[in-house]
DNA sequence: ATGCCCTATGATATAGGA
């Protein structure tokens, strides 16, 4: 079983990469995150066409997350129960769903903008509630979240430690939240490593992707079920190049 | 090779991304 998380940056200007990449790689799962578009205006038709069921989530120009899957997807949950609103609205961020026995759950963190904003403390706070979610589903079947956690889980997982100094995404706040996921039972599938560099995300300026200027920052928590069946966990960073690429890669994990 | 920011929106600027 292929299970995948990729941020698209927009299903609508990426529809045509993406149903090309499923194409050829196949996944019995993947979730999406950054739609960027309406529940109603999520692109079905191409990927139905390769044999996807689509269940998705947006409201419209920001955030949006899905889960397309080629088995039957059940017990469907959008957002986080009780998840925390910023200024008033629910973002679309958390979509969940079991397939083939297998519970995964598609999210897109807050970013949190500035240590100082508002967005920070809403970030922290939304992952407390992806904490509480995770210990209230109780799974004991395979069970992961996947997505952009928008935390680099350790230095090593950033291009230049010294150029994020006082930036969010590696403070150690955020890194806690991660490791208190373990207090309910999950913990990272870390892919294999990719000559030293292990990112996920690369900046569309200042030719980071060419300069290797990238951050590892979409993640595969899994529980212990989950951990026992994976056989290979790996970053496609060829899609990150060309025209029209995203700007992060799908993440790619491999169950027995 | 990997190639000099991208996306959606009451759009001709702006907010958000990380």
């Amino acid at each position: 079983m292929r299970i995948v998380t990729w941020n698209v940056n927009s299903i609508g200007a990426r529809i045509d990469r993406v149903a090309a990449w499923l194409e050829v790689q196949r996944p019995d799962v993947i979730a999406l995150q950054e739609l960027k578009c309406t529940t109603q205006a999520f692109p079905s038709a191409p990927v139905e066409a390769l044999g996807y069921r689509v269940e998705a989530l947006g409201d419209g120009r920001w955030n949006g997350v899905a889960l397309l899957s080629k088995s039957p997807m059940t017990e469907v949950v959008r957002h986080l129960p009780q998840q925390p609103p910023y200024e008033g609205n629910v973002e679309p961020r958390a979509i969940g769903a079991t397939i083939d026995g297998v519970r995964v759950w598609s999210v897109y963190v807050p970013n949190g903008r500035e240590l100082e904003h508002e967005h920070f403390a809403y970030k922290l706070q939304w992952l407390g509630c992806l904490k509480q979610t995770v210990a209230a589903e109780a799974a004991t079947i395979p069970y992961a979240v996947i997505g952009d956690f928008n935390i680099a889980p350790t230095d090593d997982d950033v291009w230049d430690p010294a150029v994020f100094a006082g930036s969010t995404h590696v403070t150690p706040e955020e890194r806690a939240t991660l490791t208190a996921l373990a207090e309910v039972g999950l913990r990272e599938v870390v892919p294999r490593s990719l000559k030293g560099q292990p990112y996920t995300y690369w900046d569309y300026r200042q030719l980071a992707f060419q300069k290797g200027m990238g951050m590892r920052i979409d993640l595969i928590m899994a529980n212990r079920a989950f951990h026992e069946r994976v056989t290979d966990a790996w970053i496609d960073r060829e899609e990150r190049k060309g025209k029209g690429a995203s700007d992060h890669a799908p993440v790619v994990v491999e169950l027995s």
